[in-house]
DNA sequence: CTGAAAGCGCTTACAG
DNA sequence: CTGAAAGCGCTTACAG
C-alpha cells in the first residue's frame, strides 16, 4: 500500500484503486485520526481551495467625511458568501486592506478565485490576467474582457426610486449620497444618475447633497434637506436613509408626510427602523449566488446584471 | 547568489546577508515582479499566516424557531477582527459550518490560530491541544487549562439591565430571549440568570419568554409581553429588542411609557431605531482587540473578562 | 490495480 | 557572509 494509493483513496479516485484496498485505507485513516494537510495539497496540486473576498475602503464611507461606521451591508455580504461557498468546500479568506495592495494578496495566497467588492480602479496590473485565479468583480466599475462581473442595474434602481416619489406627487426631490462628484465611478454616483434622468423626463431637477454614506452622514444631511424645502429624498443607502430619517425627526419634520424618503439596498435594517423604509432592493442573496456561480464556472468576461425591485413600506 | 540568500533577504534576515547582496536581490525582485508563494512558505515553515474565525450556528438563532436572519453582530465582529489583524499580516479565514465539524477546518488548514465564537460544546477532542495553533474562545462556555478565552461579564450585564429597570420603578419584569432552557450553556441563559438574581434581591420575580434571538422572534414575543402585563423587558439582544419594540408599537403600546425595553449588545442598530435603544454595551471592539492580543501572545488558559456598560437612551 | 519517483516553491540548519 | 542539500506533506504521471 503506497502513499500514492492512499492519496488516491482520499481524493475519491476510486477508478484507480480496488474496493478492498480503499476500504482498508479508510479504516486505517479513521483509526489513526489522520487529517490531510491542505497546505501541502495546495502546493502540489496548485489548487488552494481558498477563495478571497476583497473589501477595500469599507471602514469609512467617504474620504472627506471619515466616519468609522461599518455599513452592515459588508458583514451581510460576507456571511451570505461563506454560506454559498459551503457546498464547494472552499474556504473564504478576507482582505480589507487598501485597494492599492490587494493584488499581492491575490497572488501570494494562490487563491483559486476571488470576489472583489466595490473596486474603484479602472484597470488592474496585467499580472493578474496570466494567473489561473478567477476574479469576479462585484459592484465594481472595472470592465475587462477577462474578468467576470456581477452588479445591480443601479441606473434603473436610482430611477425607480425617483419614479416612485414622482408618482406620489413629490415635486422637490433631492438625492443624498456620498462623494458623487469626487469619484464618478462609484455606486452612489450611478444611482444619482439614474434618478436624475428620470427627473429630467418629468421636467424636474434633482438636487444633490453630498455626505458620507453612513448613518451619521444621513443625519447631518437632514438640516440641508429641510433648507432646500425638499419633499422627497432618494438616499444612496439604507443606513444613510436611516440617519436622514432620524435627523428629520429630530428637526421636527414628519416622514413621510413632510418628507418622503426612499432608501437603497433593502438591508434587514430597513424593516427595523420607524417608519419602515421604502427602499430599492438590490437582491444581495441573489447577487452573492450569481457571484459564486461565476466563480465556479463562469466564462471569461461573463457579466450578470441583477434587476432591482422597489419595496414599498412606510417611509414614502 | 543562492536561493537561500534570496529567501533570507525576503524574510528581512539581514544579519545573514551583506547589505550589497541584499540590495542586489531587492532590485531583481522588483524588476521581475516576483511574488512569494505563501503556500510553499507555509508548508516548509509550518506557519501559515492564516487565522481562522469559527462562527457556528449563526444562520438561525434558535433550533426551535429557525429564522434565516443573520444577526449583524457577526458581520461587525468579522470586520473588526480583520482590521485588528491587519498589522500582524495574518489573513483571516472563515468557517461558518456546523459546530460538529470545525475541528477539521482547524487541523487541515494549518492555521496559526483561531477565534471561535459562541461554541456551545463543553469539550473538544484532545487532538487540538497537541497542535501548535492557538485557540481563543469568544463568548463560549468551554473551560480548559490550555485554551484562551475572552468574554463579557454576562451575569453582570444581565443584572445591570434589570437593575436599571427596577430603579425606574418597573415592577413586572420579563426576560425575552432564545432557548434559555434548552441550552443552559448559552449567552442568553447567563444574561437571564444575571437579571434573575437582581430581581430576586428586590423581591421581584423575573418572568421568561423564550423566542428566537432575532428581530422576528422579538416581534412575536410582543403579544405575550402584553399578555403578561409586563412593564419592563430585558431582551437578550439588540436585534430582538428592535423586533419587540416594533411588535409592541404595532399592538398600540408605547415604549417606554407602557413598556420599557432594554437591549443587549449596543450594536450600531441600537441608535438607529425609534425610540433609540437603552442597552447593555458589551464592548465588541475592545473584545475583539483582547482576542487578537491573546492570539498573538496570550498565555495558555489566559482569560479576559470585559466589563459591560449600560447605555441609556430612550427605550427605557 | 499498485508503487517508486519526481516535483510543487519555499525554509532551515549546516558546512564552507 | 554564501551556497548546496534536505525536507515540509502532498499529487501526479508513469512504469510495472
Amino acid at each position: 500500500m503506497s502513499i500514492a494509493t492512499v492519496s488516491n483513496v482520499l481524493k475519491g479516485r476510486m477508478s484507480e484503486v480496488s474496493a478492498a484496498t480503499a476500504e482498508r485505507v479508510q479504516r486505517v485513516v479513521e483509526k489513526m485520526g489522520y487529517v490531510k494537510n491542505l497546505t501541502a495539497a495546495a502546493l502540489s496540486s496548485q489548487r488552494s481551495g481558498l477563495v478571497g473576498a476583497v473589501l477595500s475602503n469599507i471602514f469609512s464611507a467617504s474620504p472627506s467625511q471619515p466616519d468609522v461606521e461599518i455599513n452592515p451591508f459588508y458583514g451581510e455580504f460576507l456571511l451570505l458568501l461563506d454560506r454559498e461557498l459551503q457546498p464547494t468546500g472552499s474556504t473564504l479568506c478576507l482582505y480589507t486592506g487598501r485597494e492599492e495592495t490587494f493584488v499581492n494578496f491575490l497572488l501570494e495566497r494562490n487563491l483559486d478565485g476571488a470576489i472583489l467588492v466595490g473596486i474603484v480602479a479602472k484597470e488592474l496590473p496585467p499580472v493578474l490576467e496570466r494567473r489561473e485565479s478567477r476574479l469576479v468583480f462585484f459592484d465594481s466599475f472595472l470592465q475587462h474582457r477577462v474578468y467576470m462581473r456581477v452588479q445591480t442595474d443601479e441606473l434603473k434602481g436610482g430611477g425607480m426610486a425617483a419614479d416612485y416619489l414622482i408618482a406620489q406627487g413629490r415635486k422637490h426631490l433631492v438625492f443624498v449620497g456620498g462623494a458623487v462628484r469626487d469619484l464618478p465611478s462609484n455606486i452612489p454616483a450611478v444611482r444619482f444618475e439614474g434618478a436624475s434622468r428620470v427627473c429630467d423626463q418629468s421636467g424636474l431637477r434633482l438636487m444633490l447633497i453630498e455626505e458620507s454614506t453612513s448613518f451619521e452622514g444621513g443625519r447631518r444631511a437632514a438640516r440641508r434637506v429641510l433648507d432646500l424645502k425638499a419633499d422627497g429624498v432618494v438616499a444612496a443607502a439604507d443606513v444613510m436613509a436611516a440617519g436622514l430619517i432620524r435627523g428629520l425627526q429630530e428637526a421636527g419634520a414628519k416622514v413621510p408626510d413632510d418628507v418622503a424618503v426612499v432608501g437603497y439596498d433593502d438591508l434587514p435594517l430597513a424593516r427595523m427602523i420607524s417608519p419602515p423604509l421604502t427602499t430599492v432592493r438590490q437582491g444581495l442573496p441573489e447577487k452573492v449566488q450569481a457571484a459564486v456561480e461565476l466563480l465556479k464556472d463562469g466564462e471569461k468576461g461573463e457579466v450578470r446584471i441583477i434587476k432591482p425591485h422597489l419595496v414599498v413600506r412606510e417611509s414614502a
